[in-house]
This record gives structure tokens, sequence and C-alpha cells, in this order.
DNA sequence: TGTACATCAGTGAACGCGCGTTCACTGATGTAC
DNA sequence: TGTACATCAGTGAACGCGCGTTCACTGATGTAC
């Protein structure tokens, strides 16, 4: 038999899920250990037979992210023309429904980057793909200035608007129509 | 005489600064009280004659910051139609120069306001008067989401951009057409 | 299948480090007369 | 102006709280024979 290990296994997922719990409640900086194990009904030492600390746990919360968003990341071929409307707004809808999903890990992400320059520079390497997608788009348009530093500009913007706005779908068109624009793409009827 | 209450202001004043370096050199968050003591060569007790604690003297910034945003706040008359460029980078240029000046205690604010609410919602207090000055400004255009959102959008890009991008002013050029172009504003020649 | 021993997830009290804060003390400045 | 006392900024060692981390222990699961 295996149980043991499935065992162990199920109480490492459910101390995970119980931190993604305390840090939506608290925010990353300010959640304890023990805020974790008793959110899952734990011992404060149980922590430490499945995490070494506080931010390899966020590490594995960030290889879960990751392997999902590999799992739907190549999806079905989409416009990359920025002065298609639909082109950004397909863009756009990615990155908000991903940020919905995940908007409490990124934002415990966001925080440890704070006070740990490495976890800053692992964040950075882990944006910096979609950076470089976005600035190949923006290369085939005639832009006012430097392709990555308005692929930045969108991606900030993206960023850190969707993490801290509240708001429904209605953002994404709001949102699509600013950076349709900023980029000089041809005016919409709609 | 009135010796002794200028050096003890003088002292204060000296813990603020250091308090400045220290916060740029390790994040506010990271800086302990003794740093801040260390950096202007006092002992750790000094530190309490003058604050009760490392908000309080955070605290003590942005009243020393607002009251300096004050006295360049009502500039002489400026156009406030965003659909002319000039008006769009006037705005973004203030913006960015008053960031350049005063980074390290912004984003000391930022840093405090992600562990401490009360923070939080003092810097929105703040923010306010700004966001309800663009929205006013768009208000006059005819935009596609509402005038509020846009704005907040617009702040957004600006706070956290100029945040942390490390660059020269060309990017108030980028800045500029970006966010002129996004709310709809004529094409320009330069 | 049963018994004796080994392994290991989980427990929770205790330990100890880091750091904010205090406090008895010093020496210089201010005040009273 | 001089003396005696009061005040107060500044010192730095010590205190103590909070919290991350450890560790002896338990009881259940796994293994050997």
């Amino acid at each position: 038999m295996i149980v043991r290990k499935e065992q162990a296994a199920q109480t490492g997922a459910e101390l995970k899920a119980a931190a993604v719990r305390a840090f939506a409640r608290l925010g990353y900086l300010n959640t304890k250990i023990t805020d974790i194990t008793a959110e899952a009904g734990r011992a404060a030492g149980s922590f430490y037979t499945h995490f070494a600390n506080k931010e390899a746990l966020l590490e594995a919360l960030l290889t879960d992210l990751l392997a999902e968003g590999d799992a739907s990341a190549t999806a079905p071929g989409h416009s990359d023309d920025f002065r298609d409307r639909a082109a950004v707004r397909y863009h756009v809808a990615s990155y908000w429904e991903f940020s919905r999903r995940h908007h409490v890990v990124l934002e415990a992400l966001r925080q440890a980057a704070i006070v740990d320059p490495a976890v800053a520079r692992r964040v950075e390497e882990m944006t910096e793909p979609d950076l470089r997608h976005i600035a190949d788009h923006l290369a085939k348009l005639s832009l006012p200035g430097d392709p990555v530093v308005v692929a930045t500009m969108i991606t900030t913007l993206l960023g850190s608007f969707l993490a801290t706005w509240r708001g429904g779908d209605e953002v994404v068109d709001t949102l699509t129509d600013f950076i349709h624009a900023a980029v000089g793409g041809t005016a919409s009827p709609g």
C-alpha cells in the first residue's frame, strides 16, 4: 500500500489551499505560519513536514500556477495585429481571466518580491515572455516610442490595474479600447 | 536661548533624511529602526525622542511631501482639454517630476499600505484629488468608458510605471503619446 | 495470517533569534535667585 | 556675573514580545520473517 504517501500529499495540498485562503484574508506578508496551519486545522509543526518555510510554499503555488498556465497557453491561433481591436481584446481578455483566477497568488508574489530581491527576479523572469510576446506584436506597428517601453506600459497597466480593480467584465472592453487607441488602432464602430 | 529646541529639530530632520536613504537602500519594509539610527550616526534610543515608531516617521515624511506639493500645486493656468497633446504632456510631466523627486517616500508609502490597511486608506485619500482632477478633464471628452475608470487607468499607469522605470525624459513623451492617443486625441505632427 | 520492529506524518510545547521599545544614566543647556 | 538646581536630548545596554523553527513524543501505517 501507498496510503501513507497519498495522505501526506493530501495534507500538503490542504496546506497550500489554506495558505491561499489566509493570503486572501491577511495578505502574504501579514500571514504567519500558524495562520496557515490554523486555517488548515493542523498543528504548527506540521507545516515543516511539507515546506521548508513560507517562501517555499509560495514557490510551490507558483509551480502549480505555471503548470496550469502552460496547459492553456498555446491557445488556438489568434490575430497578432494590434491595429485589429479583436486581437487586442483577445490578449486583454486572456490576461484578465488569468489574473482573476490567480489574483491571490499573483498578489502574494508581488508582496514577496518587495521584501526579497530573489523573488523579484523570479517574477521578472516569469513575466518576461509575456513582455516579449507583446513587444513582438508591437514591433510591426509604427509606434511613437520603443516597442519594449510601450509593451512595458501595457503589461504594467494590465498587471497592476487588474490586480486592484474589483469590477466586472466591462473593464475588459474599456482596457481594450484604451490600449487599442493608444497603439494607434483604427477607430471601432462598437 | 532656544538652542536646545533647534538642536532637537535638527536631529529629527537628520533622522528623516537618514530614513529616506535607508529606505532607498533596503526598502521601507526591510528597514529596521537601528538601520535608520545607524545611518544617522545616532544611538538606537534616540529615535524615540522624535518619533513614536517607524510609521510615525513615514507620516512625517508624508506631511513634508504634501507641504511641498501644495506649494507648487496651483501652477499657472494650463489647458485642460486632453485632445490637446500639450495639455496631456503638462500633466504627465508634472506627475513625472513629482514622482522622480519623491519616489523613495512614495514607494515607502506603497509598501506600508500593503501591510497596514490604515495607510492604504490614507494613500487613497491622498491620491483621490488627482483622480478627480483628471476625471473632470476626461468628462469633457466622449470616451468609450466611465471617466473615473479611465482616470484610474491613467493614474495607475503613471503611478506604477514611473515608480519602477529608471529611464530618462523620453519616457514622458512616450507616456504622453500613449495616453493622448488612448483618450482619442488628434494625431500630433511631432 | 500473526508478531515484532521500523518508519513516518503529525502534534504541540518549548526554544531562541531578531528587533522594537524602554529606562536608568550622562552631560550639556536653560533657569532662578 | 556666579552658583545651585532643573530640564531635556541623547546614550546604549537590557528587556520582552512575537513568531519561526525544532524536537521529543504519539499513534498509525508499512515491512520482515
